[in-house]
DNA sequence: TAGATTGTTAATCGATTAACAATC
DNA sequence: TAGATTGTTAATCGATTAACAATC
């Protein structure tokens, strides 16, 4: 889209992904019909609808807890935004960082961050804690009514089924370039 | 291992894991015969030879480039070393952040870079920049010899096939989140 | 020896690919 | 109308699971 392309076949699609055409084709399809015979895809349309279907569409507010150098770099984050994702504050027990300013988002009490998070309607918890405090604030965020976290700690979180988790495994993510660096070398 | 189990069988792990146990016994196979009939695997040296696929007893050397937020997080990130990874330095062309140092890594002028890998036999770059100079560092490591690459922007590198690249995907982590907490509301 | 549990083969399942009729 | 390319069904492939003989 960025190329100022507007139409694109399965096969091109193929080439530029590294998926074949025919998976390309089954898997839009799964979600509905946004291809047309005889032409392919129309770029712009495509690109809302896979929008659409991943939700980028909906705004959802967050807070990040965890002020740390990560916590920064998250609320730093652009792309953060284009996914649609707002962080309205990050919360910190260490004095030093309570009432500083990330661009223009604070750094507040993680005391008051259950007060918060109610009075804000807050949908997103964000974890870039230590290991060690992650599940505690998990139960915090899931006290207080979030619908969803977006956990950076090193940990499996235990929480209710209604509550969507995702993590961002980076210590596996390191196990996955040592195993392959190992390899390339072996060869 | 932290709790002081010294022997498990498959069964048991599968509860761990949520893996099936067939699976588990099927895929450790793969690399060897880690058990023993009747008792189990030992969990000591389960450990130890997990590790040793992965590569986790090589220690490689490994530098920064961007030395905002994220590349400061990374340096100080402790599970980083746990994976036999050393940072030796940080880079960056920010006037302001060069000669500070982070823990004790010093962080330097990117112009200096290239120099800095091969006198230190460096094995990986990191790169923690913005989109837009993210292929660039890429070449640059690769011009200065480095094994692997693991890259937090979001852009796909390109590389030489000798390269091991391992990329953290925080965009598409936040597609993932958003288009589960969209179906969890649909329901 | 009896019980347990692996290593491994065979059966099943699901996902990917190929093919082609529908149709723009 | 002819050409192109999707949507979709059928064929293939690979991965997961089940089963059990080997053996500690």
């Amino acid at each position: 889209m960025d190329k100022g392309i507007n139409r694109i076949s399965s096969q091109e699609l193929s080439k530029l992904t590294g998926f074949t055409a025919s998976q390309i084709r089954q898997d839009l399809n799964n979600f509905g019909g946004f291809g047309q015979q005889g032409y392919g895809y129309n770029v712009e349309e495509l690109h809302g609808e896979l929008g659409k279907i991943l939700g980028l569409d909906t705004i959802y507010k967050a807070v990040i807890a965890g002020a740390g150098n990560l916590g920064q770099a998250i609320a730093n984050y652009k792309g953060f935004e284009d996914a649609g994702f707002k962080v309205l504050s990050l919360f910190d027990k260490n004095p030093k960082l309570i009432g500083l300013r990330i661009r223009d988002i604070e750094i507040r009490d993680v005391d008051n961050m259950v007060e918060f998070i109610k009075e804000n309607d807050i949908d997103i918890g964000i974890i870039t804690s230590p290991r060690e405090s992650a599940q505690e604030l998990a139960d915090t965020f899931v006290k207080a009514g979030v619908k969803g976290i977006w956990n950076f700690a090193p940990t499996d979180l235990e929480v209710p089924d209604h509550i969507v988790v995702e993590n961002v495994r980076l210590n596996e993510s390191l196990f996955i370039l040592s195993y392959f660096l190992k390899e390339k070398h072996d060869e």
